[in-house]
DNA sequence: ACAAAAGTGTTTTGTCTACACCCATGC
DNA sequence: GCATGGGTGTAGACAAAACACTTTTGT
């Protein structure tokens, strides 16, 4: 964990940010890393240690390489920070303000990822100097322009959560529908009619019972479903098309 | 006219691809420019005259520059190609392959713009070998990755056309009703009720009646209506959202 | 008169919403 | 038994779809 965090996205020495070698001069690789937590809306962050910006908050990011796509540069660093491959990655857009790093000329190619509860219990804790989940609705201050990346990335998320059925990913394998519930009312800020919404997803067909229950929970066990992808595919074919 | 297309987007010398003067290395920006013309959906396509890639279509393009942000070297190009200012342009995202360009590491932001017919017809019948309006649907074979660019921008154009009212943005400042139900039914591929479509269209309140009809039609003049921005603002902050 | 498109009315069907209600389980 | 969340039912409001119909205008 410790020699992973040692790789800095970014490298600052004494103001100035250092390209590494093969990296591509200008380009830059900003992430933004959704993850949920007991009914909030998190973000990874990092703070840097060294430099004239140490100490300030950031976007985890760093250095377009020469032989790698933008892509799998994106996934690369995702990887590099948590440890996690297969991740729901998608690019969010370019920021290329002439002044977004001070004195330096960057264009950075943001995206965002959703990540599992599941899967990142191993940094969930790690709550030092150098990386730590955020409340998203609490992160300001952010280093260079990375706020207003932040904010971008969640007016994204906000408006495709509720065309495309990609919050799953941010919850367990299995889930019960009031988890799911809970997930669009903290992303999209709102509160939702419990028997409807299941209605709702139930019809839509993509939630397959896994016929596993809830366990030693204070009231009746909920069902546990599973989102289906072959199915959501094969729906799409037919001109579905997923709406909350 | 001819001095702006001297300006060509993308210089090739014997295969490769020459930045200029006060351009970044390894950043280029690409302009997907939709319009819409009898009908039918279309994009301006430009052709090399000279180098490797002679005689091959290509989306517009050019080197950013160190002084000028994205959106501002999108909006340069958008310019210097039609001569117009003002336009909807927007970023789609940036391409990044790495043997997107053979032999050469560039990385390109491209943009979508919409154009209003009424402004764009000094060039509407510039068909030379250099620049021309191309059907949409029929445009396929171009340099690089552009296909798969100008799919993705009309993805997005598809998409955002149904959830945010930009599509009047192709139109003249006055329309009728029926030119913009066959708008939208030439982008979405989509055949339209026209009452439907009507009642719908009026009640959202966002078109205001000119006062003006139309003029020497063999039929029944149309009232000609105008997109309201400040009504639509007005609108979006209690809550409304636009939907086709 | 006729063609062509403008524009209105109506019926049917389905979906969204709000809210009342019963069920299962652990304490 | 009671609090808590799981899960079902239902009536009314509202919106979408289908299509018949009347109006206006140039030829």
């Amino acid at each position: 964990m410790n020699k992973k965090l040692e790789e800095a996205p970014l490298t600052f020495i004494s103001g100035e940010i250092r390209t590494g070698p093969g990296a591509i001069q200008n380009l830059s690789i900003d992430c933004v890393i959704f993850g949920f937590h007991q009914g909030r809306l998190k973000v990874l962050c990092v703070k840097y240690a060294m430099g004239e910006h140490a100490g300030r908050w950031a976007l985890p990011g760093g250095w377009l390489h020469k032989d790698e796509s933008i892509d799998d540069s994106a996934a690369r660093h995702l990887r590099d920070l948590t440890g996690l491959e297969d991740i729901y990655l998608e690019q969010l857009q370019a920021f290329g303000s002439i002044d977004r790093v001070p004195g330096q000329r960057i264009v950075t190619i943001a995206y965002y990822a959703l990540v599992r509860p599941e899967d990142y219990e191993l940094i969930i804790g790690y709550t030092t100097d150098d990386v730590q989940w955020r409340d998203v609705e609490e992160t300001s201050g952010l280093i260079f322009d990375h706020d207003q990346i932040l904010h971008c990335a969640l007016d994204s998320l906000r408006h495709k959560v509720r065309h495309e059925p990609i919050g799953f990913n941010l919850l367990p394998k299995k889930f019960t529908l009031l988890q799911l519930q809970e997930l669009y009312e903290a992303i999209l800020d709102v509160k939702l009619d419990k028997p409807n919404f299941r209605r709702k997803m139930i019809k839509m067909k993509l939630l397959v019972p896994s016929g596993e229950k809830q366990q030693h929970v204070a009231h009746r066990a909920a069902e546990l479903y599973r989102f289906d992808e072959e199915i959501y595919k094969r729906l799409c074919e037919q001109g579905f098309t997923f709406e909350v």
